[in-house]
DNA sequence: CTTGTCGTTGTAACCGGTTACCTATTGGGC
DNA sequence: GCCCAATAGGTAACCGGTTACAACGACAAG
């Protein structure tokens, strides 16, 4: 039993394609009763447009494409949420796929979604600029998200620099001055931001405060990993600042593992607010991260309806929210 | 600068489109030297072919459609995370869609995915089958996930039963014999199922125990309502047994705020293992999420590529884990 | 040398929509 | 009553692929 086709309901009504896509798309020139016979054929045939020959012969696919690099966690499930209702208001569906680390395959991932969609959203916090244009389709309306803000593509990321500069007040004005930093991978754009944000307030806030940076990968093993080998190795520390809330966790629960007291003897804040940060009590640099995917489908849907003006870019500022990780 | 059609390939290597065509979809009888020549065009002009075209033309989008009723939380971002691995190793792409309560809406959505999608996975944890039936579009290939089994469609989900079965059990098992037991919605099947077995065991291991069953709508507040309720009313109790995570958390805040010992005073159990539960020490039902939603893809893709061999769903059984909240 | 077969390639129809262009009809102004 | 403009609706081209079928050439067998 085929599916109905627009040939099909012409046939029913005893009228025209050329009528009944008229008729179908609120085109002026239609006349009432016309317009009613095509919808009574419709409903009696229950026709639904083919979206691929729409999207075809329209050249338009009412369809954004997401790329991420991963799908664990909760950044990117909030970051999904966000375009997802934009989408959804706009029109528009989302394709997800995800882009992981090796080059060949991203480049693949990205190529298949060419005719699938409208315009591209793209996370890669892992890639440079470079890289990233060598793989992007040209002449396709694309949008970074919590990327390095490459070629002329507007972004829409977290502005890391004030967050983490905000971090970096909030414990000086603690009065710690043993501060441990533990970063993010190196290639994270996002890691990098902070760290360098973070060293530079601190100096210029307390410029006595003696400052050590510990490796991390951003998941909560390394949090506390780097605990464990500050404590082996006797040095001493009254604050910890983590790229990430999933390292701060891990440094919390290993510092409280180890018996020291936090907030007494550490105070410990993190980055991105994720739902657990609340119920450990974490301090942390809130960040709407479905703002960010809701904001990205916007600026993405403008383009694609006005190619021709410039969409800018954002960064979100993140809030401090104090929890008692870092107060009395 | 238009994007290179499979025309220009075939004017750039001087051969027919036909032979591009079977050129590059691998096809036998294309002789060797015939096969360079394209894919040195294909590689010059940098082309890529029309997605829609070839949907339109083969009846075949290589694209899973996914509806879901709500992003919100690591419930169904563990799930799309299960699905988009095992369709991105089986060739498929996910075209996400979330789709609310309201069932007009929901037809739209279901409805949009015509043409666009080979198949249709399926949650509505909040409908009955007859209303999926009405919904669902006929001849599309179609597995439920998290929903009533409706239909002869495949369904995977969660052994509701036995998960609540084993947590009365552990609970009846640590001698408590006044229990509460902190229900999801009533429209939601699992919870409904989470309830009906839990009360069934519960009699059946233990006839002496006291039931209080209390309302709760799956969301952390309600679960600490619950609490508060029961305390004003001077209701005594040593367990509760929640229908899901969040809900279980929210009441061991509150018997915690409210200073009770957990789990000296009240052992609490929860359903579904979210990462936070290990984070918050909640013994729980760990369910597999991401597996389901892998199971659901493989099923869904050999039902397109086999559509007379009928799939079965399944059932997967979640496994308790015991942790603080329920033991010394 | 003719004929049949097989392997390779080209031609054109088709997938299901949209829309430019043309025709037929209607109504208004004179 | 006639002419022209405006409007409604039909015809067919087009979007960019796939593929049935035809055509063609080479080669083996008779």
């Amino acid at each position: 039993m085929r599916q109905p086709t627009i040939h099909d309901v012409a046939r029913a009504a005893g009228v025209s394609v050329a009528s009944v896509s008229r008729a179908l798309n609120g085109h002026a020139n239609v006349r009432v009763d016309m317009r009613e016979r095509v919808r009574e054929a419709v409903d009696q045939l229950g026709y639904t447009p083919n979206a691929a020959a729409r999207s075809l012969s329209m050249a338009l696919t009412q369809t954004i494409g997401v790329v991420v690099p991963d799908l664990h966690g909760e950044f990117f499930s909030e970051l999904i949420r966000g375009m997802d209702g934009a989408a959804g208001s706009d029109g528009y569906q989302l394709l997800l796929s995800t882009m992981h680390a090796d080059v060949a395959l991203a480049g693949q991932a990205l190529r298949a979604m060419r005719g699938r969609v409208d315009g591209l959203i793209v996370m890669a916090p892992q890639m440079t600029p470079a890289e990233l244009d060598a793989l992007l389709p040209v002449g396709l309306p694309t949008v970074l998200a919590i990327c390095a803000p490459g070629g002329n593509r507007p972004m829409f990321g977290i502005d890391n620099r004030g967050g983490a500069a905000a971090a970096a007040q909030h414990l000086v004005g603690l009065g710690r001055r043993k501060i441990v930093h533990i970063m993010g991978p190196d290639r994270n754009i996002d890691a990098r931001a902070r760290r360098d944000s973070f060293v530079a307030e601190l100096h210029r806030a307390a410029p006595d405060a003696v400052l050590k940076l510990m490796p991390g990968d951003f998941h909560e093993d390394s949090g506390a990993a780097a605990v464990r080998t500050l404590i082996q190795g006797g040095e001493a520390f009254d604050a910890i600042f983590a790229a990430n809330d999933m390292m701060a966790l891990g440094a919390l629960l290993e510092c409280r593992a180890l018996g020291l007291d936090v907030p007494g003897d550490v105070a410990i804040v993190g980055f991105d607010d994720v739902p657990l940060a609340r119920f450990m009590g974490l301090t942390t640099m809130r960040v709407h991260v479905a703002d960010i995917g809701a904001r990205a489908v916007d600026a993405l849907v403008t383009m694609i309806r006005a190619p021709d003006e410039m969409q800018a870019g954002a960064e979100l500022t993140p809030e401090l929210v104090i929890r008692q990780s870092s107060s009395a």
